[in-house]
DNA sequence: TGTCCGCGGGTGT
DNA sequence: ACACCCGCGGACA
């Protein structure tokens, strides 16, 4: 897209209004949670746009920041994952449960 | 499970 | 304007 356009469309780092809404709602979700990619399409009121929201996510320009991992499908199912083959997604997943449950343990009185 | 269809947004032409 | 691609969802067998 011409660098005009960008400007025109008032695009913040080159993304849509949509994909804004996908990653701020995205980025909400707790550690150790996830989220279904239907729930994040009802929650930015769009709840048909379930599959855009799964493009939205795959062109995340912020891994890490951004959680992408914790959207799954609505029946349980993993989904896809950009960040590399699906079970890295599980990885990350499980890895989160962990931390959560460290964070309980040794959680401090105050 | 597997298959099929509808769906909205993004991208290229 | 048009065609095509998708990290989906729901229905049905």
């Amino acid at each position: 897209m011409e660098k005009h356009n960008l400007i025109q469309k008032n695009l913040f780092f080159g993304l849509t209004n949509f994909q804004w809404q996908v990653l701020a709602t995205t980025v909400k979700i707790p550690l150790g949670e996830t989220r279904s990619y239907k729930w994040v399409a009802q929650q930015i009121g769009n709840p048909k746009a379930v599959r855009a929201v799964g493009q939205a996510l795959r062109r995340n320009p912020f891994p890490v920041i951004i959680p992408c991992h914790r959207v799954i499908k609505s029946d349980g199912s993993l989904g896809g994952y950009a960040g590399g083959p699906s079970k890295k997604k599980k990885e990350l997943l499980d890895l989160e449960q962990r931390i959560v449950q460290g964070v309980k343990k040794f959680k401090i009185k105050n």
